[in-house]
DNA sequence: GCGACAG
DNA sequence: ATCTTGTCGC
């Protein structure tokens, strides 16, 4: 593959991204959260994809798709190997969300255009990109209490907040991904919790991915 | 040149 | 990401 051709492709659809809140739902009526796995040694990859129910956060639909993988993983590549999933099961989608969150970095990326933002982009709607590591960029110490917050700043502007979710937990990186700024971003991310480290959308999005107990009890009953 | 490096 | 059980601490 070529790199300098992906590099030029992430600087040019980087300026597309739009920083600022532009909703066309307020508040939003429906969130999604998207997710991706790996199996078969990483031959294949799996997108899930979770509608939620805003404010209630109850599950409302969910979907899987799986694709021949196409990339290996390259730090600051993720959206190339990501997204051909994830499109896949944005189309299976009964409902179209007004929201999303995606797992992994937005403009918090190196030559801004993480998974988050380069989706956001591809499906047009306002995308939140929520991380828990740090890709780039620098930060202060987090005090210890949740709700605690530290900008996350490279090369002189704000990519993004650092910010602790939950009591002795590592901090979540917080950012926009596109249409909504990231202030609107952690508002949102805090508007979606409910006593986890991740927020709703994000955690039910990686139960699905992954087969996790919590979503085998949910599906048994439903 | 050396260290860092989402999922 | 994935391979995988118990275990320590609040």
């Amino acid at each position: 593959m070529d790199m300098q051709a992906l590099r030029a492709e992430q600087l040019a659809r980087a300026k597309d991204v739009i920083r600022h809140d532009d909703f066309d739902c307020l508040p939003p009526r429906l969130i999604a959260g998207a997710d991706v796995g790996f199996e078969q040694q990483g031959e294949v990859t799996r997108a899930a994809l979770v509608i939620l129910e805003y404010p209630s956060l109850k599950l409302i639909e969910h979907k899987v798709a799986r694709i021949a993988t196409t990339m290996p993983y390259i730090p600051g590549f993720l959206s190339f190997r990501e997204y051909p999933a994830l499109l896949t099961a944005w189309q299976m989608l009964e409902h179209q969300p007004d929201l999303l969150f995606v797992d992994g970095h937005g403009i918090s990326h190196t030559r801004r255009l993480g998974v988050a933002s380069h989706f956001g982009l591809l499906v047009d709607v306002p995308t939140i990109g929520v991380a828990k590591s740090r890709l780039c960029g620098k930060f202060e110490p987090l005090d210890d209490q949740p709700g605690a917050r530290q900008p996350l700043m490279d090369k002189g502007e704000q990519l993004g907040w650092v910010w602790r979710s939950k009591n002795r937990c590592n901090p979540l990186f917080v950012a926009t991904g596109h249409r909504i700024s990231n202030d609107t971003a952690l508002q949102w991310v805090e508007n979606c919790m409910a006593g986890y480290r991740l927020p709703e959308p994000t955690r039910w999005a990686d139960a699905v991915a992954s087969g996790r107990p919590a979503f085998l009890r949910w599906q048994q009953q439903g």
